[in-house]
RNA sequence: GCCACUGUGGCUUAGUUGGUAGAGCAUCUGAUUCGUAAUCAGAAGGUCGGGAGUUCGAAUCUCCCCAGUGGCUCCA
């Protein structure tokens, strides 16, 4: 007999070989729900026989384990399916992602059309109701059971150490190399949705077989999916690049380029008022602000080392003319004249791909003290680089971006007070912006890799500033060992857009490489000239990702200190056009962006008109408001108040600008 | 860059088996002067993403580009 302790602490006794799903039963009933089980805290099969004393929980569809074991059976499921319906196909893997799952074959490319057909055949083969059975193999049975399938022997030569057996999971007659749990037994896979078919590389290696993969939603109810699949189409409301366009805050022109972001004035606002704001933090911060030039010689990037080691990554030099056309003149081709930029026998400029080596020489300007340190250089800075085309996507991934970048040089023992210091200045803005949910990554490095320049004790130290760091924003962080730049660790901000997207915003890296490259220098109070250590900073990233993520943060309702249009003025008919344009000027006087129509629309149209483009206030002015001096207020919700008057409206305006309050409210909510 | 899909006036879109484009909104012109999510009437606006080809004839079929969407790799 074996003792095995519940959840709720009671102790049952059962014979030896009792499995999961009998104890569950036992002590919760028949109908428990559970989709696997936990013994001693490890996931397991429903099925698993217990022969010791343990412990035994379900694990239930609504928790996050469970969910995932959903997802995981259900890509289980998918490849069953296709492979009924193409034979000829090679499943390879199939995980739970955070948003279902998906499961990548090697097969002949899949039409978008494809999916209806193979999701009819999983909804058939889910009613079917297959047992899900694990069965454990030696190595031998592994590698028969998969001979035909390259990929899984793959993963066997991999993961498995020689002489391993492993587990495959049956469903009928289709089986897979996979370590568990699954759900019992296909039923509970009914309710699914297939929602796209894409292309992913075998290991995600450019270099190897492009695979089929098929993205797939499951829950564990059809109401679930359905709520799923409502919220999806919310999100996709939210999407910037649709809100962008209704609210006209950018432009992309195929004429211009691809990835290249044209602000437009209602765009240029939003951004304008973000930097000023960070601009006023920055000045209490003690950074100080410089401008620099679009481009740079090569040079100064063969110094650098991002050319050409980078080069992929860029755009590709420009030649000055006369040496162009002496070159196009001795019938120099292109291969021949990228080979000695590479050389260094020619020289060109780049369009600059980081803000620093410009930063790094307005610090070389002049001989620096440890007196003058830290310095801190902030420049709102465009920088371009050549993405994939593939890659490009509305304003979150472009070609060109303006960083919120700044360098600090300083001492070793100042890292931490000056990276602490950084932290600060995003916790501000993200708290203001109401931003909570995000996530910190500290890259540090690997310990056994020798590629990391700087010596350990001093990345010691540096790291520790990191963790130190991120601990202070008491916000989900994780440590990544190997995820540091070769030159030094860093913190990196990663927030999600409105699919679930990850996108990486703020950086904070500390950077022993640089001041070698460069050799720059600072008298200490020995006398001495020692290297001082750079600190690269870009707490929102670029204005343009920032602005991006922040559209779908704010679902293009921004607070009134950052709408581009805070007031729209509307008459009632053309009795009213002074009061409206004396209104209007009173507000300009005061700072506030307006706009007025006194058109000849009716009110329910100028208000039908005026709402999409989502003001803080609509301020409607007819005969009661122009006799009385008074306005009456329509907010974004349709809410109204009548009447109050000018004076108090200027006022109450202007403390809710001033103070960046999060939404427009003062327009009291009529339940 | 690779795979799949998409591309019709500023926006949203109709266009059946190939017979040289319809609509709504926006715009402009009149009329209307109106109290909180569309007042009425009229006009103008499209080489159907670009180029080449098949055909008597192409928005519709073929090929090549360009751009967008969803992914793969990297990154702000």
């Amino acid at each position: 007999m074996i003792h095995v302790t519940l959840p709720d602490g009671t102790v049952n006794e059962y014979a030896v070989g009792i499995t999961c799903a009998e104890v569950i039963t036992d002590a919760i009933g028949k109908k428990h729900g559970c989709l696997a089980a936990k013994v001693n805290g490890a996931q397991c099969d429903l099925s698993t026989a217990l022969d010791m004393n343990c412990s035994v929980e379900g694990i239930l569809s609504e928790s996050d384990e469970g969910i995932h074991i959903l997802r995981h059976s259900a890509a289980h499921l998918l490849a069953q399916a296709v492979m009924e319906l193409y034979p000829g196909a090679l499943p390879t893997i199939g995980p739970a992602i955070d948003r279902g799952f998906y499961y990548d074959f090697a097969m002949d490319p899949l039409a978008e059309g494809d999916l209806k057909a193979i999701e009819k055949k999983m909804q058939e083969l889910a009613r079917r109701n297959f047992t899900v059975e694990r069965v454990e193999l030696s190595e031998g049975e592994l590698r028969d059971h998969f001979a035909h399938n390259p990929y899984k022997i793959e993963i066997i030569d991999d993961k498995l150490e020689d002489g391993d057996g492993s587990t495959i999971y049956k469903q009928g007659e289709w089986y897979d190399l996979c370590l568990g749990p699954h759900v019992p037994n296909t039923s509970r896979l009914m309710f699914i949705k297939l929602t796209s078919v894409s292309s992913a590389y075998w290991r995600g290696d450019q270099e190897r077989e492009q695979l089929v993969r098929i993205y797939g939603l499951v829950e564990p109810t059809k109401d679930a999916l359905k709520a799923t699949l409502r919220r999806m189409e919310e999100a996709k409301k939210r999407d910037h690049r649709k809100l962008g366009k209704d609210l006209q805050l950018f432009h992309i022109d195929e004429d211009v380029g691809q990835g290249l972001i044209l602000w437009t004035p209602r765009g240029a606002v939003i951004r304008q008022e973000l930097q000023d704001f960070i601009s006023s933090h920055l000045r209490r911060q003690g950074y100080q602000h410089v401008f620099t030039p679009h481009i740079g010689k090569l040079d100064l990037y063969r110094t650098s080392g991002h050319f050409p080691y980078y080069q992929e990554s860029q755009y590709p030099p420009l030649v000055e003319r006369e040496l162009m056309k002496k070159l196009a003149d001795e019938g120099c081709t292109c291969g021949e004249l990228s080979n000695l930029m590479k050389t260094g026998e020619i020289d060109g400029y780049m369009l600059k791909p980081m803000n620093c080596p410009h930063h790094v020489k307005i610090y070389a300007s002049q001989p620096r003290s440890y007196r003058n340190l830290p310095l801190r250089l902030a420049e709102f800075g465009t920088v371009y680089r050549w993405e994939q085309s593939g890659e490009i996507s509305g304003m979150t991934r472009v070609r060109g971006f303006t960083q919120d970048d700044a360098h600090l040089f300083v001492t070793e023992n100042q890292i931490e007070a000056e990276v602490l210091g950084c932290i600060e200045l995003v916790q501000i803005i993200f708290n203001v912006l109401g931003m909570t949910d995000y996530r910190v990554r500290v890259g540090l490095r690997d310990p056994d890799s020798t590629k990391y320049v700087g010596d350990p004790s001093r990345w010691e130290q540096a790291e520790h500033a990191c963790r130190t760091a991120a601990e202070s924003l008491g916000v989900e962080w994780s440590e990544e060992e190997g995820e540091a730049a070769f030159y030094g660790p860093k913190i990196d901000f990663v927030v999600k857009d409105v699919i679930g997207r990850e996108w990486q915003l703020g950086t904070v890296q500390v950077d022993y490489n640089l001041p070698e490259r460069f050799d720059l220098t600072y008298k200490g109070n020995d006398g001495e000239l020692h290297r001082p250590v750079m600190i690269h900073r870009a707490p929102f990233g670029s204005m343009e990702r920032f602005c991006g993520v922040l559209i779908e943060h704010f679902a293009g309702k921004f607070p009134t200190w950052l709408t581009p249009t805070q007031c729209h003025i509307i008459t009632i008919s053309e009795k009213h056009k002074a009061y409206a344009a004396r209104v209007a000027d009173e507000l300009r006087e005061l700072g506030v962006r307006v706009e007025v129509d006194d058109g000849d629309d009716t009110v329910g149209k100028k208000i039908r008109t005026h709402r999409k483009l989502q003001p803080a206030y609509m301020v409607i002015l007819g005969d009661g408001e122009m006799e009385h001096e008074t306005v009456s207020l329509r907010a974004r919700n349709g809410d109204q108040i009548a009447d109050i008057s000018l004076e108090q409206f200027k006022q109450d305006l202007l403390t809710e600008i001033g103070e960046k309050h999060s939404q427009p409210s003062l327009v009291p909510a009529t339940e």
